[in-house]
DNA sequence: CTGTAAACATACGCGTATGTATGTATATTA
DNA sequence: TAATATACATACATACGCGTATGTTTACAG
């Protein structure tokens, strides 16, 4: 019963799929391989042979969504116009979060279906960096916005990434509890932008 | 081996202690009622004959921190000055989650801890309440200000509400993780502080 | 003072998820 | 084309955690 390369391949991506479902569907922790296996249409047997065990089957359903999020990012790059920069920014996250399936499942799953501990070998590391979004980026942002005195005197660059952070973090969170009277893009937008403003010199 | 009235509930006390100190280590799905009741000093069958089963436990823990909590938020309706009002709030919220060892470790629990799923019959209903911090009470500040025309005119006094709301869900959350890089009470209020600002009329 | 039930500790049975070991058909390679 | 390793399915052994049943002591009611 050996499968070609490729069909070795569907397999993987149909377990991945399944992954999202369950998780969502019971959470990480009451989540059991076997139920996951089912919805693919495999046995446990497929997924002990493509991955060892279910933390390594978390990660790799983290990985493949965090490798094309990791591609947008760089346009913030852009430092002309730093505040135009987060906002356009914050914008696509959301755009992306919100508009594609996938990516929101697994940010569901990670934000809220999932128990976080503070030592979890290797998947700290990459939760770290989803719940940070852009944070580096963002210091970077409000610094270049201080020499061109558009940051508000007062609040240093390390103390605004903090807050955009810990803003759009909680959009996150709270837009994917309230899924029906909340949507992520237009509100979380509108939010980000009259909370940049705030940070704004006059 | 029967105890007095006094000694049982120093009893359910002392479990509901280590349920604390045990959910916050492990995590609620992987925290196990044995680990639970020798960290109290007692057997699981102590924990049977006061809670049911584990989640009557978690929603008594729940319980016990709630009502305290409950008590101080009526001090919102002084609706003379909503933004001051709004502000004196959050930093006793700030000030209660980050002083008192018991409810910041509650918090942490069910805020990081847990794995929420849509429909939880009960606690859903507590957790929601705890999520929410004051919203509604957010709501009816906003709307004072924008009779007193104090709230910026472009926006909505619910859309203000949920984004203050937002705002102080993602400060707790991205606080209870980096315990030494942010000081909950400190940048808590300094960031509702510029938030606020950003949503009075010029 | 006595009976009763409270307040646990102990012991047992059960289901369930996990990891592994083994079986097997077939794509791939040499 | 034969040999081999791949890509799974199936079967098994194990352990763990839960719920309950039972045992035991003793505060408390009458």
């Amino acid at each position: 019963m050996r499968r070609t390369k490729e069909q070795t391949a569907e397999t993987r991506e149909a377990l991945l799929d399944a992954a999202e479902v369950v998780f969502d569907r019971r959470g990480v922790a009451r989540a059991t391989l076997e139920e996951i296996a089912r919805e693919a249409g495999m046995t446990r047997g497929a997924l002990y042979w493509h991955f060892g065990n279910k933390q390594e089957l978390y990660a790799a359903m983290l990985e493949r969504v965090r490798l094309p999020l990791a591609e947008g990012e760089s346009a913030l790059q852009s430092l002309a116009d730093p505040f135009a920069a987060l906002e356009d920014f914050a914008a696509r996250v959301f755009r992306r979060v919100d508009g594609c399936t996938q990516t929101r499942r697994v940010y569901t799953i990670a934000f809220l279906r999932r128990e976080h501990l503070p030592a979890e070998s290797g998947l700290d590391e990459v939760e770290r960096e989803m719940r940070n979004v852009g944070r580096r980026d963002f210091v970077a942002a409000f610094r270049r916005a201080q020499e061109l005195d558009e940051l508000r005197p007062d609040v240093t660059p390390e103390l605004a990434a903090t807050a955009l952070q810990c803003h759009l973090v909680g959009i996150f969170y709270i837009g994917m509890q309230e899924t029906e009277t909340f949507r992520l893009y237009e509100d979380g937008v509108a939010m980000v932008r009259c909370f940049l403003e705030s940070y704004r010199a006059r």
